[in-house]
DNA sequence: TTTTAGCACTTAACTTAATGGAGTGCTAAC
DNA sequence: GTTAGCACTCCATTAAGTTAAGTGCTAAAA
């Protein structure tokens, strides 16, 4: 367990804000000037080489100034750190934002990533919160003609999920209304997550009751059923990774960008939700392709409707204060807009 | 009118071969090795400096090898390419990626993209047949409750468009039924641009007769038509753009890569469907962030069905004789897919 | 008239050397 | 414990020199 001295430790604070503001290795006669109490440049290199010795902070050369180590990050965001208060018209950028009508919860998360990317100029990440709480409020089956059937699924929340299919016969209304009663009786009500449960075990047997042949119509509602519970990740300023990025292999950029491309990954990098807001660093990403970025997640809350997660990647020299600072209020107010969305539909 | 001795035409079909294929200028004497008659460095000599001249090679400095202009570029596709006959490997390649079975045009037509990038590797925008030319063959209303209702707007090609609404009051499907039998009545059967025409006309005043209060249901209505019929570029191998740029100022990549998120912006640069296939070289592309680069587009033809098109993105240096006799199979390929999907849907 | 050999010339790309500046570690004095 | 002073290290920049590729031109050969 590593404990600095009251100046050790204001020396890290300087050398991480000076680099991640300047970008370069930080001198200590640059830090005679900006720290409080007025000690000389020798000083400051004496309690430099003890920080380095802890391997807090790094040369890039035998003579170089001197900047952040991982693990001198890692320190700087758990002990010394304090999250910036929010800006007031960051704050008012948000909530306009946020304050329109919308129609979707899909629309308001996806429309999250896109506001925190503009807000931090780096690439962000939402989940909204999980579909599988949701309950199964309605199954309709719609006959389009030419061998094509549509079905729509529709939870209380007010989420639409639907998919079209083709089928060998042509297919009234009519036919199809035993198997929609069913569904109603027996389903309509439980969350998305008991539904899917039951797909696997007795549905298929009741089913058989109704249908002669319940093998089609199983594919079908399994298929539509699992696209709704299946989670998507939304990604905002995929552009951005072109201003902090400081890869210049396009091969590297290439694999980097198609990784933001696939949902899968993402869910793997950024992790199930978990406690309140998680700064992640350099190797501490759990993804090669990651490991010279830094990665801030915040989980949210949204009652019994469940958790969803907010997330930001950008590099390891960020501004780490004012972000933290950021996602704890944009979380806030997600979750309040989406419980207020909730609120509605429950009515 | 610049006119050509066989021996010239030669030397510029070289140049072109040799730049394209090595990326570096081209000297005299190289191309002694691989012209087909035997002169002397010198005389090619004489002869580049008359091929610069003519503004068809030039120099990156006084005394560099040729690299073929612009002009040069122009010159070389107008009148010395042949397309080269389609690789067999890669035909087979075609055929079996659209062999497979679609449910939609949209999918084969999106598909089509990635299969074109990845055969070229470079970056490839495809546009399916004009939708307007499509009849309208069937408009549902199905309320979800919780305030929702779906419009679904189905064409007699088997393509389905739908769009959410949430309204004020609750709806049945009764209250529905006289509007859905007026659309039926009144405007199925007609291609999708004349009822375009009809809803700014006679529509709104006849369906006062059924509705009082007729302006919401047309919202829905047009919202979902005009959806339905604007046009959608699919774009291939986005990431493709990494191999074949030139540029690394990252943030001319950056405003590179958002205009392949622009439909709009992709259909000015396209152009409408003309005649065959068309080779836009650097300057003659009309946008300036793609005045490095070379656009073969490609218009296809499903009989009356409509016209769509296949483009091509890549570098001003690529192998324009593989790419256009590429092109031409896919096209081919593409339209009797195409022709088979419709004729499945006439049935 | 066309082609060719020969040569002087140009330029980019690479290598080497020289210089200046930022910053460090260490020692000895305060 | 702190500081002034100094030798030392390394990067970055500039300058100079070298090489290789390629050209244009001239005069001779075909």
């Amino acid at each position: 367990m590593i404990t600095l001295t009251e100046r050790q430790s204001l020396i890290l604070k300087a050398i991480v804000r000076d680099y991640t503001e300047g970008g370069n290795p930080v001198g200590s006669k640059a830090l005679v000037q900006e720290l409080p109490m007025k000690v000389s440049s020798a000083t400051i290199r004496n309690e430099m080489a003890h920080l380095e010795d802890l391997g807090l902070i790094v040369k890039t050369h035998l003579s170089s100034g001197r900047m952040p180590s991982i693990k001198g990050y890692r320190y700087y965001v758990d002990h010394i750190l304090k999250p910036e208060k929010v800006d007031n018209k960051d704050l008012k950028v948000i909530q306009h934002s946020l304050g329109g009508e919308f129609h979707k919860i899909d629309e308001i998360v996806a429309q999250s990533a896109d506001i925190l990317s503009q807000l931090t100029s780096y690439t962000t990440f939402t989940l909204r919160p999980e579909l599988k709480h949701s309950r199964l409020s309605g199954f309709r089956l719609v006959p389009l003609g030419n061998h094509q059937v549509m079905a729509i699924l529709v939870t209380n929340n007010g989420d639409v999920e639907n998919q079209t299919f083709t089928i060998p016969t042509d297919i009234t209304g009519d036919e199809l209304e035993p198997v929609v009663r069913f569904i109603d009786d027996q389903l309509v009500g439980l969350p998305l997550q008991d539904v899917l449960a039951k797909l696997q075990s007795e549905i298929p047997l009741k089913l058989a009751h109704y249908l002669q042949n319940p093998d089609g119509f199983l594919d079908i509602f399994g298929s539509v059923l699992s696209k709704a519970a299946s989670e998507r990740f939304y990604v905002g300023g995929k552009l951005n990774l072109f201003n902090y990025t400081s890869k210049q292999d396009p091969q590297e950029m290439r694999s980097l960008y198609s990784l933001l491309d696939q949902t899968d990954h993402i869910a793997d990098v950024i992790g199930p939700p978990g406690q309140h807001i998680q700064v992640r660093i350099g190797n501490e990403i759990t993804n090669d392709l990651l490991k010279d970025y830094s990665l801030i997640t915040a989980t949210y809350d949204v009652d019994q409707h469940g958790q969803g997660m907010i997330a930001l990647l950008g590099p390891t020299a960020m501004p780490y204060s004012r972000m933290i600072g950021l996602m704890g209020a944009f979380q806030r107010e997600l979750a309040r807009k989406l419980l207020d969305y909730y609120r509605y539909f429950d009515e």
